[in-house]
DNA sequence: TCGCTAAAGCAACGATGTTTGCTTTTCGGA
DNA sequence: TCCGAAAAGCAAACATCGTTGCTTTAGCGA
């Protein structure tokens, strides 16, 4: 098969270009605090780039938002390794906590939950955290530390941070602090034979 | 003063009928599931009613669907009472998980997340499932029961079930289930002495 | 280097959403 | 019953978005 998969066929000078100019645009954008309204002949415009382009490769305004949401969220921060389960998770919450309050951040959150008609299946941001998890704990585990599961930790610490800054509730450390406890409770049992 | 609050300077005859004509409309537009593209105009059209009283009435679609939407998700179902913690949680879990998955309630929870831009503080949703969880948990502490907090209910099922909708995540009974098993585990602590 | 073709650019059109100034209706108090 | 004013209706202008047919540019393989 000589057909490359759509998409990557002519990756090279100008197409490359123009996506990083749009992707910039978008960027700028949504930094600027244009938070709705962000709209394709604006990026077009910005971007130095014509509407046609966009419409023709993206399709809508939504699509591309939460392309570059999708690059932009899952931008990872370097993972921390404080040397207890505990410290690690609460640092983890902080910096999620921290990142995801940012404007910016919640412009693409939100054009994310906007654009995921129709579109099954989850996005990579919860694969990113998902590893995440999993590596802090397979080394608290291998210390020897009780820990919860990766998906107690994806649905118990999380899911509530996302939802609380897409509803618009108070996100702050104490909070996330408060899911990590919660989580880790959970994770303690009444040993067998006791 | 004779300064009524605004909103409530007219709110006899024809002004109460053409809300209620408009939510109407609302809800029949959202729950023929024309998901996405509800317009002004359209929702004008089948209340009968002149877009431009809608316009300087909500301001914009997203006003108006937010509005309604809070409307929609408190109507309250009655509470289960199956004589445990368990089984009132998990069918609890299981009513709301059924609930807002249908299309409609979806379309409702998206025009939530894009019009919650400035409007700072809780909706009226959280304070109902908030009551709710109180009067389970109160019933059960009153039997004897060892029971989550009600911050960890909303956190810890709630929080979750809302987030996987939003985002487009599969959401199921087993799921609900799985989180309340979860919450309840945190409740449950080694004995001081054991 | 040459040629094929994917992708970008251009321009014009059609459709819809939104605003605005003005008129008409009708609520609610005097 | 009458009057002032709030809210609804109307119509037309306005702004923009999104689409489409065609042309032009420029990767990339032969």
């Amino acid at each position: 098969m000589s057909t490359p998969n759509r998409r990557t066929r002519r990756p090279g000078g100008r197409s490359a270009r123009v996506q990083a100019a749009v992707y910039a645009a978008v960027g700028e954008l949504v930094s600027e605090g244009h938070r709705d309204s962000v709209t394709v002949p604006q990026v077009a415009e910005r971007a130095g780039v014509n509407p046609t382009s966009v419409y023709r490769r993206w399709g809508s305004i939504d699509a591309l938002l939460s392309e570059v949401a999708v690059a932009a969220l899952t931008g990872d921060e370097p993972l921390p390794d404080t040397g207890t389960i505990v410290g690690d998770l609460q640092e983890w919450a902080s910096i999620i906590a921290a990142d995801i309050t940012r404007p910016q951040r919640i412009v693409y959150l939100r054009a994310m939950v906007g654009a995921r008609v129709g579109i099954p299946g989850a996005c990579p941001c919860w694969d990113v955290r998902e590893q995440q998890a999993e590596s802090m704990l397979g080394r608290a585990a291998d210390r020897g530390e009780t820990v919860p599961t990766v998906r107690q930790v994806l649905e118990h610490v999380i899911a509530p941070l996302y939802h609380h800054v897409v509803f618009g509730l108070d996100v702050d450390d104490d909070y996330a602090h408060h899911l990590v406890d919660d989580v880790l409770a959970m994770s303690v049992r009444v040993p067998a034979g006791s």
